[in-house]
DNA sequence: ACTTATGAGTAAAACGTTTTACCTAATAAA
DNA sequence: TTTATTAGGTAAAACGTTTTACTCATAAGT
């Protein structure tokens, strides 16, 4: 067997607590003691019992991620590029990262993520959308949370945002520059909060530069269901048959950027050539799409580890004030917005 | 605070060990104490201490997922997606998975993956390729895990393996099948085990259709770096290069293959009319790609699952034999291969 | 010279379970 | 009737830490 704490006291010829000091330094030891029992520790290489640690902390040591259960699909690699994220800062922080997912119809009683229940994590990282029963039993529960690319209105929790608002207004800004005149939207999820301000983005960006609103209203394709490629062909498909003067289309996900670009084509017309298209994300797929896709790049690690991060300040203080970080989102120009 | 087996017990009138015996089922009890019990346990909404619990009996209850460094990139989520499915599989039963990685460069002593070192897993899935030193560490460590598609040499280890072999072999038969003539293979990590296999097949399913095997050495472009898409790119141009009668071209991998498409296109000529490719795994990006790419489909949750359940048995009986299960793949056939 | 701090160390309690060894009463076997 | 056996239950030990409260010197402040 390993040894424990037992052993190295013994063999060092102290008493158990003055081991556990100078594992934790927690309080005075003099120097040549530190030496001796540090000597013991590696000698024996030691490491203390997770388990008896956590117990007698009261502490668990972990931290969760939680993650909507349709977000866990195939493509939807986005969200496991943060956990990485969330993973790398947890492991230097000595943290582990406990993973669940939560179904769409969420029931707080019944289908309460497992390390809720058995107390097994000290802190949550939730990465998108979000039942708000569920962050209302959190609170109930005081277990400390932070949201990642989400938020409740009227509720100031802790957050990591992505520049959604200045992000699209800068790209929209950058195809005026380009000479792009008839900029179109296309776009699901309208009632998010950061594909709301997505939209607000594109909308202020044009009506800065004197747009008029009905127009903007017109080259908008918003619908509430979620974003996949279908809805932005379709979106494309329908907004270039009503209005072929259209010569740029923002799609408010990379998943409809790429749909819109197979719509355009579908439709036999070229991308950049006739219409330039931008995204939102920069998934993996949009570096291979032909043409690979301008878009705004979430600095998916960093975000995650921010996430991390702000978690364990809420963790130490638990009654600190809600903060929220907005990260910076950097445009990536590659070929669908861009004639070279 | 939650309230503990103490408080269960006073209130439903018994002593502790008789709720412990209620919930772990390891001796007998009467059925009305026991619904006493549970009804009590309902009641106070009472779930054991996880720590508590890991103490006692001396396990975690966690399982670690090792994988190596390299495989963490952007563009890896092959192994994101076995990771999912080992969560899964890994949930039901009551397990946490913790996640780490392990440098290229690893020194048992140094690098030792955090949880080997504070006992904090019961168990470890070892994805992919991992230097040896390792492994032998774990042995003397007495510490149960099983291989995900990695083999080494003159060791049985359990493990879980893809079909490799067959697969390709079946993927080269649906190419002659098809009326291709020269069929060309691409490929890196040539001294990984399963990348071997795959070469195997190739060769082997050729020589069956009476290919000498001097035009298979020809048309075998083979190297020993990673498989990455500017591989594929090269050796699909060398070989076109010195032999523009290949008309149909295996990559070892997606990536490669990938590749290898942009290096057909790139000499000017066309997939699949002029060169079929088909590649090995099935990631996202390959159904993305233009034209979509032919591959063989590897189960990755499936994966994930076979590989925790065959864990969870080692686990239990840790002098099990050792024991190894090879996983089917498909064959995805898309419009890389196949002139509707 | 007398309190008061300070420094270094420790014994013992606490954390919340599981498990062992033992007890009693009831039933079955002889 | 006596003796095993079984069923149902429990007190207490064990798991390996951290932390609290306490001791005993020695140093510092009046």
């Amino acid at each position: 067997m390993s040894p424990t704490i037992k052993d190295i006291a013994k063999k060092a010829g102290v008493s158990i607590a003055t081991v556990s000091i100078v594992l934790n330094g927690k309080a005075k030891v003099s120097a040549t003691t530190k030496e001796k029992v540090e000597a013991v520790i590696k000698e024996m290489d030691y490491h203390p019992l997770h388990s008896a640690r956590r117990l007698a902390t009261q502490t668990t040591g972990n931290i969760g991620y939680i993650i909507w259960d349709g977000y866990f699909s195939e493509a939807e690699m986005f969200y496991s590029q943060v956990f990485w994220g969330v993973e790398y800062a947890a492991r230097n922080n000595d943290y582990y990262v406990l993973v669940t997912t939560v179904k769409e119809k969420f029931n707080p009683k019944e289908d309460l993520p497992r390390f809720l229940r058995s107390r097994v994590v000290d802190g949550i990282v939730i990465m998108g959308k979000m039942p708000t029963s569920l962050l209302d039993y959190l609170e109930y529960l005081k277990i400390p949370f932070v949201l990642v690319d989400f938020e409740v209105q009227r509720k100031a929790y802790n957050s990591i945002q992505f520049d959604n608002y200045n992000g699209t207004y800068g790209a929209i800004e950058y195809l005026l520059q380009q000479g792009r005149k008839n900029i179109a939207y296309v776009g699901g999820l309208i009632n998010h909060p950061s594909i709301r301000k997505r939209y607000n983005g594109y909308r202020d960006a044009l009506e800065a530069h004197n747009i008029p609103a009905e127009i903007i209203q017109k080259f908008s394709y918003c619908v509430d269901v979620e974003n996949t490629s279908e809805i932005g062909t379709e979106g494309a498909v329908q907004l270039l048959k009503k209005h072929p003067e259209i010569d740029a289309i923002f799609g408010c996900t990379d998943h409809i950027a790429l749909g819109v670009i197979e719509g355009i084509q579908k439709l036999g017309r070229s991308v950049p050539k006739d219409v330039a298209v931008i995204g939102f994300d920069d998934i993996p797929i949009s570096s291979y799409n032909k043409p690979k896709l301008t878009t705004l790049r979430v600095p998916k690690m960093s975000v995650g580890k921010e996430a991390f991060n702000l978690l364990l300040d809420v963790m130490k203080k638990p009654d600190m004030k809600s903060h929220t970080r907005i990260l910076p989102v950097e445009l990536i120009i590659r070929g669908s917005s861009q004639c070279n």
